[in-house]
DNA sequence: TCTGGGGTCCTAGGACCC
DNA sequence: TCTGGGGTCCTAGGACCC
């Protein structure tokens, strides 16, 4: 039987619910970013804003330069969390598989509950109405028979589109379709296909699989059936979400620097970070990854395993700061740092067995602390007092917005 | 003020063990 | 001392996603 698969995606998240809390930006051209005094960019832009050819990750001085009047403001993303989630509950009227693929995309397999409310289109018309009346918010949705297909289908009407397309009709749409639009398929991949002479789906299909393989690895075989328009994955239950595999932070810092003071200043925060989303989500690990971008964008990474699993920001930042030593060419500028940990195991309790009973009990207060009043709101003396960077940290100093909540963030 | 920040998966080569 | 082969773990780098 063939399956019904919805692909949502919401129209311009971040700022459609920046514009929904705030009606005076509504109608308005609205550039969502990070701490707009920071480098940052934009992670979502109103359509008033794409209506001049703001896009997502465009510089802000960018943006300004297409829309001198656009309006920019700094993301929060607790208020997308939490706008996120009533959102899934939405869908889970219609069905139980349900798979959150971003924060503002999910795929729902309504095969099994067509009957009960009439169609599969009929499903999508009262997702659209309910979103629209209790957020305000539109999305377009593309409807088919996988995943692959309707989330390609459902890029093509935007905004507040619905799309369906029948398997009859999936051959003719592959051959319009240049290969970049499937998920997955990336600038390098297209450029490698473009080489072979291949630049519709429809060429993919057509390709020799055997040749694929040989030129892509594994991925050859997948690419050949996205050709085709063929994928068997199943949607997969939010609430059988596979296990976290890695947590970090990264920062691009104001200026770039080559003043180790403010580097081992801002490797102590990331570490305090992201030691503390992994004791807030019970996880530890073995291997910590120290990124090092320097100021002509050249990137380097650097990792230690360890025998012990941690998530003490002070043992991350040791680490850390040992990999930066090995890592850094002495002249040159900084432009950004990052940590990050991995090869978790989940639970502590086997974890910190070892570990001090103290310490443990101090970071659960700290950790509280800081989850009621704000990160950093209680922290190591060298993160509270002003250190010689060009940003002291003062209790009610606040970190990039977007790296405070372990979600996949942006458009 | 050219190029954010959070992730996942894959590949290739070396160390080491049996 | 004519140098096989499998498996695991580790690191570095790259492609891709939102």
């Amino acid at each position: 039987m063939t399956k019904q698969i919805f692909h949502v995606d919401m129209d311009a998240f971040f700022a459609s619910v920046e514009q929904q809390t705030f009606p005076f930006l509504r109608g308005k051209p609205v550039g969502v970013c990070g701490d707009p005094e920071s480098r940052t960019v934009i992670s979502a832009a109103s359509y008033e804003a794409r209506a001049c050819g703001v896009k997502t990750a465009m510089t802000l001085p960018e943006a300004r330069r297409l829309c001198p009047e656009i309006i920019l403001v700094g993301g929060d993303p607790a208020k997308y969390i939490d706008t996120s989630i009533r959102i899934l509950a939405i869908y889970t009227q219609f069905t139980d598989l349900v798979e959150v693929f971003s924060i503002d995309e999910a795929f729902l397999d309504v095969t099994q509950s067509l009957h009960l409310f009439g169609g599969a289109e009929a499903i999508a018309r009262e997702i659209k109405k309910q979103l629209r009346k209790r957020f305000g918010l539109t999305c377009s949705i593309g409807i088919a028979p996988n995943k692959l297909l309707a989330k390609l289908i459902g890029e093509m009407h935007k905004p507040d589109g619905l799309t369906t397309i029948q398997p009859e009709e999936v051959p003719a749409l592959l051959e319009k379709i240049p290969v970049e639009e499937m998920c997955g398929i990336g600038p390098k991949t297209t450029a490698k296909l473009n080489r072979l002479g291949i630049k519709t789906c429809a060429d993919l299909g057509r390709y020799p699989e055997k040749e694929l393989v040989r030129l892509f690895g594994v991925n050859g075989a997948h690419l050949h059936r996205m050709g085709k328009g063929i994928d068997e994955s199943p949607v997969m239950p939010y609430l059988h979400e596979p296990e976290t595999k890695s947590m970090g932070h990264s920062l691009t810092l104001d200026k770039d620097t080559r003043d180790m003071a403010v580097v081992r200043h801002r490797l102590l925060q990331l570490s305090e970070q992201v030691g503390r989303r992994l004791r807030q989500d019970r996880y530890a690990g073995r291997t910590v990854s120290l990124v090092l971008r320097y100021a002509d964008f050249t990137t380097k990474v650097r990792q230690r395993s360890l025998k012990t699993h941690i998530n003490d920001g002070h043992r991350i930042y040791q680490i850390g700061l040992r990999l930066f030593n090995e890592l850094y060419q002495p002249p040159r500028f900084v432009r950004l740092l990052g940590i990050s940990v991995s090869n978790l195991v989940r639970d502590l309790k086997q974890v910190t067995a070892f570990e001090n009973q103290r310490t443990n009990s101090l970071f659960q207060v700290m950790d509280d602390i800081n989850n009621r009043f704000g990160e950093f709101s209680i922290a190591r003396a060298s993160l509270t007092q002003p250190g010689p960077g060009p940003r002291a940290i003062s209790p009610s100093w606040r970190p990039a917005k977007s790296s405070r909540y372990p979600v996949k963030t942006s458009l």
